[in-house]
DNA sequence: CAGAATATTTGAATCGTTTCAAACATCTAA
DNA sequence: TTAGATGTTTGAAACGATTCAAATATTCTG
């Protein structure tokens, strides 16, 4: 096998009997151009199979055209929603977007920050594990442009697509009192995650605010159905007079969870005995055992939005100014959530 | 601001006091260089804040440290599940992972194979959309090493991972038969889709072999849970006597849309007068308002298996034997399809 | 302490593109 | 026919890291 296998411009260049410069031109300018020389070149890189070499290009140009987005659970479809919508419109927009999967994890999320910066990706859109004012800091002290998703960015420090996660919190909990209940438990965690904080208090204030209401917080280790299984396992044990009778679920994962312990042991019925709401409504939600109620967050156009931020900072910088975008949710209401 | 706002290794040097080489010793070959020296070179990249341009490096290497993944489906658990895996083993083995999704469009396929190709990826993992020998005809034609995922290479053209469909589709029908069923349905498409052709292949030959049961095809608009919907809808406006009393979905989206359509307008019972059984096995599918019976496969194993054949490939491009790797899917029942 | 052996450090050359000022070719108008 | 304008092509000089043979420093042996 030859030595080098790949073709470089300085070979299609040599057969096509033309200078380095000429062929750069037909592949980035092609105006300049004669329109026979074009095509000597064209034929000379079909024929020898060339392909543009990235790396050199890139390093060349000092950056690339590439997004990277970091979320906080790949398998959540909440953020493969969002990763879509980033996706669609980053390559509309010419970029290619890679994904990156941080588990709610801070060194995950540095690793992927760390190879995004040796890569010189043109910016970073991130779903912050921890606090969003240092990752915001840490970013721009390392002078990558970013986007915070899912979040809001404190004080003008950079650009922000978030969705009010304190007014879904409210609308939750107060869907749970119209109906009737009063035992309102919160299931989510680990409580540093802020979005969990912020529908917690939401839906504390309403509760707070309603006689007779009370709030009981139920941390889970976690934002997977498993979590909620296992949350849901341990209100199975308790007496059925005094445990909650409606539970607002920080994501709709784990309200699948509560509803599969629940319903699979047979032992509580959903809504009669608990009334259920989950966050996020995810495509499941409504095929659930029991169809969930949620509250909804327009995923694909958190990430549209996010990438549009991003690329007005990248392209046009001098007149570029920070903007949070903050999205309303809205309440979905179905079997799980309302006797009829 | 400055004009270029990142240090390289050369005021790395400059600043330690040393030479290039000595530089780019401490960042890949720490134990040829003095400790002192090394002390000192590492307190010049912090004071910088020096980051190695990926770029540059690949340049020189020739080949990047990226292995590209490209899915039929990015909004299907069971391909999240794969690329899950894909990564955890990629990470560990030093390489990272990028997924591309080509919503089984060649074209999108295509574009995702070019880009890898600039980025002179040192492999890639393909689920492929369209023929698979001609695919890996075209990579191996592009000096890609590429292992084919979901699917058989043909005639060692290369490695690849795959599930025996053919054997998952068996298992459904024979399950479904045993349930008593004699009209049974396939639902799923596009036909063209080589994973769908074998389940269906499998499914009707177990039916063709049992006395007095039909096997009928209905032929989706896609794999999704909107398709499946769809179908069920057109399905509900059959007569009762002379509609299926069984389905074989294509896949699990499909399945709990038909699910939907039938349990939401309360027109058909599942599994009294429809048993159901889905593919793939996916998290929600044990969730689904009937627990949905299914063909698992195990997609993190494939995952892992695709980037391991992959790996061998890249490393020991020497001792190297193309492999087929074929799990065998597995039935799980559930309520959708066992009157108890 | 000389001389060999070993440990460190050096820096020019290289990877494949793109850029851009300069050179060359062709066309236009007088 | 020619000066000037316009259209094309050229090729050397980056970009930033890695490599490696050669140079230099240090340690060891007798």
């Amino acid at each position: 096998m030859a030595k080098n296998l790949r073709p470089s411009v300085q070979d299609v260049a040599r057969l096509a009997g033309v200078s380095l410069g000429t062929v750069s031109n037909v592949l980035n300018n092609p105006g300049v151009v004669r329109r026979a020389t074009a095509e000597r070149v064209q034929q000379a890189i079909s024929d020898l199979g060339f392909v543009r070499n990235d790396a050199a290009r890139q390093l060349k140009a000092g950056k690339s055209k590439t997004l990277g987005l970091i979320v906080l659970d790949a398998s959540n479809p909440f953020f493969s929603e969002v990763a879509r919508g980033a996706e669609d419109r980053a390559v509309s927009l010419g970029y290619s977007l890679i994904v990156g999967n941080s588990g709610n994890d801070e060194d995950r999320e540095n690793h992927y920050i760390g190879l995004f910066e040796e890569q010189r990706m043109a910016g970073v859109l991130v779903s912050p594990a921890g606090s969003d004012a240092q990752l915001m800091d840490e970013l721009r002290s390392k002078h990558l442009r970013a986007v915070l998703v899912d979040r809001t960015a404190p004080n003008n420090s950079g650009c922000s697509v978030g969705v009010d996660d304190m007014a879904g919190g409210k609308l939750a909990a107060q869907h749970l009192i119209d109906q009737g209940r009063k035992r309102i438990a919160f299931v989510g965690g680990p409580l540093n995650i802020k979005q969990v904080r912020d529908r917690l208090n939401g839906a504390s204030e309403v509760v707070n605010e309603t006689a007779g209401a009370t709030i009981r917080i139920i941390e889970s280790a976690g934002m997977t159905v498993l979590a909620g299984r296992e949350i849901g396992d341990r209100l199975l044990a308790e007496d059925s007079k005094s445990r909650p009778d409606a539970i607002f679920a920080a994501n709709d994962l784990i309200a699948i969870g509560l509803l599969q312990s629940f319903v699979f042991n047979s032992r509580i019925r959903v809504p009669e005995e608990i009334a259920l709401i989950g966050y996020d409504d995810i495509g499941f939600a409504e095929t659930a055992i029991v169809g969930l109620s949620s509250i909804r967050q327009p995923a694909k156009e958190i990430g549209k939005t996010s990438v549009d931020l991003l690329f007005d900072e990248i392209e046009n910088l001098e007149t570029h100014e920070h903007r949070q975008v903050t999205f309303r949710p809205e309440l979905v209401v179905r079997a799980s959530s309302s006797c009829i």
